[in-house]
RNA sequence: GCGGUCGUAGCUCAGUUGGUUAGAGCGCAGGAUUGUGGCUCCUGAGGUCGUAGGUUCAAUUCCCACCGACCGUACCA
């Protein structure tokens, strides 16, 4: 035995976590209600690995021989860098360049799988999670980007989740860069700064965006962010824009009028802009066409997702409704999956251009989200029926575990107790704990009649608070009936149905 | 990454202006009760006071570094 100094410490590392029982399922059935939405629109399943060449996921440092930090990587055998996938978009494109001539376009797949980043954990943020995406490939119309913020909208319903709960919201690369052009901007470092302090509209407001914009911001731990350093009358042309959606944030805005705003804005003159804008009118006059209004899908400017491959229309699903933390404290939970338009990322491969566009759910934190709003069954599988053992020999062990599989046999979760049977108390505290509706009680009086107890574990507990003594609970064996031995499925059957009843009723 | 708060039993937390055997509640184990969950009572196990250095006659307490948690911020494919 190890002693006490050389044992090892039992240790999670940093930003990950354990999935227990009730997690792991509820986690299915979210799977399984998303992929009812993707299959329903045509999508089929592919599967990638969880390792790709780093080259091919794109986070190679020009100028150094090691991968970006973020991105959990190691070297094979033959001095190649590997690394663990950061997204399931980057292997997808990997996957149809190198599978182009079998493929038909346009490509309609969805994958489910966990995604790695090495960066700082927080609440609900993990270093390993899992992300469940849909895309088209091949497909250069808006039309397929408004298919995919539709079906954003089918799987938060799909999932419980009410229009005006939840909004889709779209904007488009173009709308930006057309914005940043007009105002001058050319450096690219500024443009990357001015877009971070656009998205940064939820959390501070107007007020801190338009600081973010110009001279710069403090928080309030005294740490200075370094603004774009645009000055006053650039930063009001612009700010202008993200006021329409913003304003009526809960009343309706409707798309019209944010789009009206883009039209009559000095930056229209800009021709991407232009564009942008035509194709935001677009995506619009789709989704309002299809039935969704916006309260499901709604164009905002402030949209801006990753600043690295995004082509054309950005979307981003958010929930709004009011969600209380573990804490019951009312949070903002924010966006849940994002995607937009690709073009470049699978042309990256290839010498042709290859337009795609997709989007990703993240499942781990949208799972946190619908725990917290109590829309998540998790105690929908019931525990086990045990099988109690009162004698150890094996004749009466046989017995027991005939018991336990006849149950089985009939479809019915059970177990025979694998602890120590000795200590009969133990084996009903267990059961207890465990939540068996039911109990199979045999000893050598019911064996000498033929005769098998059932004992309902939920009408006990019930019971038990009106017994005052202990010697009475214990004589009075409440909630136990004795049936014959080949009665015994059917009777644990019909007990069960009575209990699936009244928790029915009781709900 | 930067700034802040924090780390004592399985859990929630007391406590020590630096001093001998570090406490409570809950939980856990055994018993009262060899064939019946709850209640009640009795008994018990469990801690290198996050880790490693330093100051000191003496450190869980003070100092430093590291690790981890939380908050804000930055980054985020």
């Amino acid at each position: 035995m190890a002693n006490k100094a050389d044992k090892v410490k039992a240790r999670l590392p940093r930003g990950l976590v354990d999935r227990h029982a009730a997690d792991i399922r509820a986690t299915d059935k979210m799977l399984a209600a998303i992929r009812e939405v993707y299959e329903r629109y045509g999508f089929d399943p592919v599967e990638t690995p969880m390792i790709e060449y780093t080259d091919a996921l794109g986070k190679f440092l020009p100028d150094q021989d090691r991968p970006n930090e973020g991105v959990f990587s190691f070297q094979d055998d033959d001095e190649q860098w590997l690394s663990l996938r950061y997204d399931l978009t980057a292997p997808l494109a990997r996957h149809v360049a190198e599978n182009f001539n079998e493929i038909q376009l346009p490509y309609r797949t969805y994958r489910a799988g966990y995604v790695f980043r090495n960066e700082k954990p927080g609440p609900g943020r993990f270093r390993q999670f899992m992300q469940f995406d849909a895309d088209t490939v091949g497909a250069p119309s808006v039309s397929a980007d408004a298919e995919m913020c539709m079906m954003m909208a089918d799987v938060m319903e799909a999932l419980g989740i009410a229009p005006g709960d939840y909004v889709v919201r779209v904007n488009n690369r173009k709308v930006l860069d057309g914005v940043m052009e007009a105002v001058g901007v050319t450096d690219e470092a500024q443009k990357l700064t001015i877009l971070r302090a656009i998205d940064k509209l939820d959390k501070f407001g107007e007020t801190g965006v338009k600081l973010l914009l110009g001279p710069g911001r403090k928080d309030e731990s005294g740490d200075f962010t370094k603004g774009a350093g645009l000055d006053e009358d650039q930063i009001e042309k612009l700010v202008v824009l993200f006021r329409t959606p913003n304003i009526n944030w809960l009343s309706k805005p409707s798309n019209d009028a944010t789009i009206d705003t883009f039209e009559k804005s000095p930056f229209f003159v800009n021709s991407t802009f232009k564009i942008g804008v035509t194709e935001l009118r677009e995506i619009a006059t789709l989704v309002e066409a299809a039935g969704y209004g916006t309260d499901r899908i709604r164009i905002d400017p402030s949209i801006v997702r990753g600043l690295e491959y995004y082509t054309g229309p950005v979307f981003e699903v958010e929930l709004t409704a009011e969600i209380p933390n573990e804490k019951g404290e009312i949070v903002r939970f924010g966006s849940v999956g994002g995607g937009g338009r690709y073009d470049g990322l699978v042309s990256r491969f290839r010498g042709q251009p290859v337009p795609a566009t997709g989007f990703s759910i993240g499942v781990s934190r949208l799972m946190t989200a619908l725990k917290n709003l109590g829309k998540l069954g998790e105690g929908d599988v019931l525990a086990p029926v045990l099988v109690t053992v009162m004698d150890g020999d094996m004749e009466a062990m046989g017995r027991y575990q005939d018991f336990t599989q006849k149950l089985r046999s009939a479809g019915i979760r059970a177990e025979m107790y694998q602890g120590n049977w000795k200590k009969f108390g133990n084996q009903l505290k267990y059961a207890d704990r465990r939540g068996a509706p039911l109990a199979i009680i045999q000893g050598g009086d019911e064996r000498a009649n033929g005769q098998v107890q059932i004992k309902d574990l939920i009408e006990g507990k019930r019971l038990s608070e009106e017994i005052e003594s202990n010697e009475e609970w214990r004589a009075s064996r409440p909630a136990q009936v004795t049936v014959m031995e080949a009665d015994l499925v059917a009777e644990v059957r019909k007990m069960l149905d009575q209990q699936a009843e009244d928790r029915v009723r009781g709900a």
